[in-house]
DNA sequence: TATGAATGAGAATTCATTCAT
DNA sequence: GATGAATGAATTCTCATTCAT
């Protein structure tokens, strides 16, 4: 005996490994690494449980390729305008050396502490953070290079509310403006 | 009627209820809530796993009850010194309104999204050190009333690098200075 | 050091033993055997958890004495008026030889198969309506002595609907009118 | 596009889902649903304990599908003889509108307190028995339209004796004869 | 009698992972 | 590649029962 079975049609976006990859995403980000069961990623990529092990023969690689492929710290320096030490900061605020979703943002600070991985791609962010405001700040205050100490902490601190800003706005629902700091920042500096 | 009732002299180590939390805080600061199996909380605590359920009903209650009884969102303000903000600042920073262990500390960033308590308590630590922030401030820097908006950018600013100092140090092993941001946020105002 | 601490008043209805005996028969009835802990028990009567095996020395035995003491298979006749055999029979249906609350009778049905205790009270219930049932009828109807197998099978049948009549509504919805019963049974012997 | 798939052979005992409802049947019919553990039922089933939960997410969905799949309420009518009330209540006795193995009818009755569903069936078995034995007598009993309350508590008192002969005996060792009540009903209604 | 902490066996359930097809 | 049944270790949680006070 035998029974005519039709063929799954694919979904439109994209193949099963970045459906899975996709459904990993919104996963973690919303309840966490440990909390997602491999079987919901599957369920969310409308793909069979298996096919989960297919491509990420353990879990955690599913995590591992989330961070590897999708945040892209990127190594472009930030236009400076000499003088403009609030404007050049504004502009590195809006264009974060990290190309990723909100989502992946969110995973990458949720799960650094578990993974090594997820800590060392935020340690890569965090210091090309730094670098760059400190370089953005170096061009656009030529005349500051007396204090290199302040400008170290000003470029930490920029980091800082830049880096977290998101979270402690999730966490505690308090928002803080990044060009606020960054005017803040640059008449410390000024 | 009534009887007069001898109170438990507490264990050296604290009687089991205590040992409990006490393990709980080492294992969830150590390796996160998720990751901590109760039965480990036991066997740390010495004693049986059954007891856990009994003085805590959920896992969850074991945190919850961790960051209800062991952090304390003190509210005495901060001590201001007239014109000197900086210095005003870094005494805020030296103590925390925040009545905690390191390792609860690490237990109330990480676990902020694992349940609505700790968050809140989260919550309501950032809304102290802004507050606190702001009236230090305020006293140290009569003059500068006219501004209010950089002030709570100020006050918002030192709060994050409170907050996540600890963590991104952990996580990112750069280390920021309270001291060099208090001073250069007092730069900002002056 | 020492607390003054007010002993509980004691509640009004019964000393704790009856208390105990009062929750297990209202859990038991609602929830069943098995699915009532011995804490909700406790918890309901208002005493302390091991005040129960102070009295019960095992959970079983506080089903035992629920039944043994609170489900009295009574032995007085039914008082048979000659040729009213479908008033006899309303009457039985109205005294059960049986003082037992409604939960009481519930547990007994509910109850039968899980504990042999329960099982013999039971059966020596549906054996004594039986006997009075027939006897009731032997006298209403004095003539109809030949056909004992008849009087059998109605005294039985009557005994089924007596007995299952309050589960049956309960479980079903459907409701018995036992006079109804008795008046058809009287006259299929009649 | 469209693929042939072959269906899988049933394996001598029948594949794994049925082993474990196979087993649960025969263990729920004998100690009752709360006394049997899973564990239990995957050991005779000759499964993993995991493979219980791969089938029925939770326990009670053993239960649920048992009842659904095994106790199916037929809904043909009985051939009623004209005339013959009691031949024709004895023929629904021996075909009760009820597809079910004795440990099906066992459970059925049994766990009607533990969920809805099992309820709901006993309840549409009932209405069932009810329904044709009212059929049934009016067939039969062409001339007796006039009393319409007396057939109806004929038929309610014939279902609950179908329904519970069998608990009955089992619980009392009373044994009913069905053929003798139908007679006997027979008799009132002629 | 009274009390509730202590104990541990066992229950349900979860889930990463394997594997035959 | 694709599939989902199979596996079993681990985890949370329950609860009767004991016992020191």
């Amino acid at each position: 005996m035998a029974i005519v079975v039709p063929v799954n049609r694919r979904l439109p976006d994209g193949d099963a490994r970045t459906r899975i990859l996709d459904a990993a995403e919104e996963l973690f980000a919303g309840g966490g690494y440990d909390a997602t069961p491999t079987a919901r990623i599957a369920e969310l990529a409308g793909v069979p449980k298996g096919l989960v092990f297919h491509y990420f023969p353990r879990k955690i690689d599913v995590l591992i390729s989330l961070v590897d492929e999708r945040t892209v710290v990127t190594e472009e320096d930030v236009e400076a305008v000499p003088g403009d030490a609030a404007g050049t900061l504004s502009k590195l605020a809006q264009m974060l050396p990290l190309r990723a979703s909100p989502a992946m943002r969110r995973i990458l600070f949720r799960e650094a502490d578990t993974h090594r991985s997820v800590r060392e791609r935020l340690g890569r962010l965090n210091t090309e953070i730094i670098r760059r405001a400190r370089f953005a700040l170096e061009l656009a205050l030529p005349g500051s290079r007396g204090d290199a100490a302040r400008l170290e902490a000003a470029a930490a601190t920029f980091a800082a509310v830049l880096l977290y800003q998101e979270s402690l706005c999730l966490l505690t629902g308090h928002h803080i403006d990044p060009d606020a700091v960054a005017e803040l920042i640059a008449h410390a500096l000024g």
